[in-house]
DNA sequence: AACTCCTTTCGTAATAATTACTATTTAGGA
DNA sequence: TCCTAAATAGTAATTATTACGAAAGGAGTT
């Protein structure tokens, strides 16, 4: 569970930045970021849509995702779970990178000094200017694989 | 431009993966894969039909998308460019990783032994089993920051 | 409070990528 | 060559996401 003190702490930065940068702090931006800043599961759109629904019954599709946007692109929040259907959000703007199950899609965050700390090969610098890294590992979640035990038999 | 030798190696190597696996070698999976084996740039699907659509005027849609989901699932190519709108393909299966313009959208292809050695830590261990390693580093390819140069005049 | 201006929202329609369906064709083994 | 399961073409359907126009809301001014 996330600490609401977090959570709060979140909002209170996203409002601050609505001054700096003159944009309406409105009721369903900050619920919608509430929601997203207090899971830990990286929901989808439509899962937050619904959520967001409980508390403001009227919010609609579209507010959802234009806000969305909106945070993304002031580094609010940050689009994770790369190339499936549908695009996975986190609020944690803290560094860490993610491990995703491609059988129950489960995301999952973790940090790493070590990967943190590579240097971008020149090969890269050539190529253009680096402004950020995605790191993403991939594998089987313990759930999913206790799951495939159940049916198939242990080994 | 990639010679003609490695891309036969590819397609012969998806014939006997096919053989292997029971599965049909089409002339349409072929073409698909020799076609996405001859590109550097990573193209979508879409670029891919109208690429083959030279070699088979009739070849549909739908056997695009089921081809490329068809290798992706065998292995024989990978998707890459997170979350974008289109998805864009890769038949290059040494490892390596992507350099990717958020203004244009170009991928670049780059190896680092430094990241492939990076040991899994042991959080990401409990969370289930690592399989696969994916690596993104974003920023402005060196033709969109000369546009910019340009357009804005420089610094 | 009333007025104005500009932003944001709602509700729904539109778009775009991808997937599904069915009749027909084809690859590959007997 | 013949047979059968697998694959394809052509098109329809689905799904996530974006766009649009009318209405609502917030903030500053009078």
């Amino acid at each position: 569970m996330i600490p609401r003190q977090q959570v709060e702490k979140r909002v209170a930065e996203f409002l601050e930045t609505c001054r700096r940068q003159g944009v309406k702090a409105t009721h369903q931006r900050t619920e919608i970021l509430r929601e997203l800043a207090g899971s830990e599961e990286h929901p989808d759109a439509e899962t937050i849509l619904a959520r967001v629904r409980k508390r403001i019954p009227a919010i609609s599709v579209d507010t959802i995702y234009r806000t969305l946007r909106l945070l993304e692109d002031r580094g609010v929040i940050a689009r994770v779970g790369s190339m499936r259907d549908r695009a996975r959000f986190d609020a944690n703007t803290d560094r860490h990178h993610h491990f995703v199950c491609t059988e129950c899609e489960m995301i999952g965050d973790f940090c790493s000094d070590a990967m943190d700390r590579i240097p971008v090969p020149l090969e890269v610098s050539e190529m253009g200017s680096v402004e950020g890294v995605y790191v993403e590992l991939r594998g089987i979640c313990r759930k999913c694989k206790q799951k495939a035990m159940k049916t198939k038999g242990p080994t």
